[in-house]
DNA sequence: ACCTGAACACCGTTCAAGT
DNA sequence: ACCTGAACACCGTTCAAGT
């Protein structure tokens, strides 16, 4: 349940009248509740009531409703790159995984990263800076991959949207309940299987091959 | 605009006091607001107020906002069935196109269709059966291609799942604004060409080629 | 600094009453 | 049948007041 860097010790600061860390007790309390409740379920009177705390406490800390989703996207997003950095960037295959493993571990975060709840935070310029630099480890990886001569040699960025349009759609319609009782998991496999021979570099033979 | 099936004559029933037909009104009038303010921002008062109708008179057709929802997303879904067979099922290039154009040019169906707002309504059987058809044009389409061998003989409803998740994954991040002013369809057509390279039926020299 | 309760303008929904 | 206004229990947010 960590999620965020645990740079800051379990020290309680005093001179606090019942927490102390309210700010991340709120934004715990509000993913827990979306995971619970989805998006829409979330109330900032049902988040106070829950952590014992008045029901404007909230506004010390965030200037409103979208500025705790904000938060919430953040806390996500850095919990993400970190995910997708632990698998290294040796082969797409393991971060296709750990991408809808995350979408499936976090839903909450992921679809308020996702989703697009966070059209109303476009002040928040950290969350547009971590966004960023989740993808650019993914169009790294690609590049790399090419380097090695093992990709075609299309633009990184394109193959980056398309690799991504792929595990997001796979997570999005897993954690939607789209799927049914269907493991998402295969369709990673699948999808693996397929991107391996559709985004490979072209032989000379394969090149001339007229599949469709 | 029209995107119910037009079996009705635009003949007026009487004796009504407001209106012909307040129930496609109101769906109409929840669409344009959710194409403007995003689902989080429709209210039924607002539709009521915007249509010259009490806030209650909605009530009348719907057992509550997410009956209204479901209408949303069945008349979307019916919508979306009635596009991509007018585009036949020969390639799924022209289903892949059509399938995100859908989604940029009716973005508040698409949103509500598969944006996970159907949850509280698995009452409807309507909206299951209208996805599952939905969903079997794709794998008809696909299984049509297999059968004149121009595609891998894997499970089609796999292939379906697979291609299924990379449009739903473009159309998803074109709606939510996550590609900036990049054109979507410029990534349909990426999609579309590794696709034909992944999902060819391998030839013997192909079939060798290891990739990855 | 951080927290509080009262207050305001909203919201979905119910219901007795009207035509 | 279809519509109405009053009423209820909620919601986000503001603000003067407390420690």
């Amino acid at each position: 349940m960590a999620l965020v860097s645990g740079r800051r010790p379990a020290r309680k600061r005093r001179n606090q009248y019942h927490h102390g860390d309210l700010r991340r007790a709120l934004v715990q309390e509000a993913v827990q509740t979306i995971d619970r409740d989805g998006v829409a379920g979330l109330t900032l009177r049902q988040v106070g009531e829950r952590l014992g705390v008045s029901r404007t406490a909230l506004y010390r800390h965030f200037a409103d409703k979208s500025a705790l989703l904000a938060a919430v996207g953040l806390e996500g997003f850095r919990a993400f790159r970190a995910a997708m950095m632990a698998v290294g960037s040796d082969g797409f295959e393991a971060m296709g995984r750990a991408y809808v493993a995350f979408a499936r571990t976090h839903p909450a975060h992921y679809r308020v990263m996702f989703g697009g709840f966070l059209e109303g935070c476009r002040s928040e310029p950290e969350l547009e800076t971590e966004a960023k630099a989740s993808f650019q480890l993914l169009v790294d990886a690609l590049a790399g991959l090419q380097a090695r001569g093992l990709l075609r040699d299309d633009d990184a960025e394109q193959m980056a949207r398309f690799v991504w349009a792929i595990v997001h759609g796979i997570a999005m319609l897993a954690i939607d309940g789209q799927l049914g009782a269907h493991d998402p998991m295969i369709d990673v496999e699948y999808a693996i299987g397929r991107l391996a021979t559709g985004l490979a570099r072209p032989t000379p033979i394969a090149r001339s091959a007229t599949p469709l």
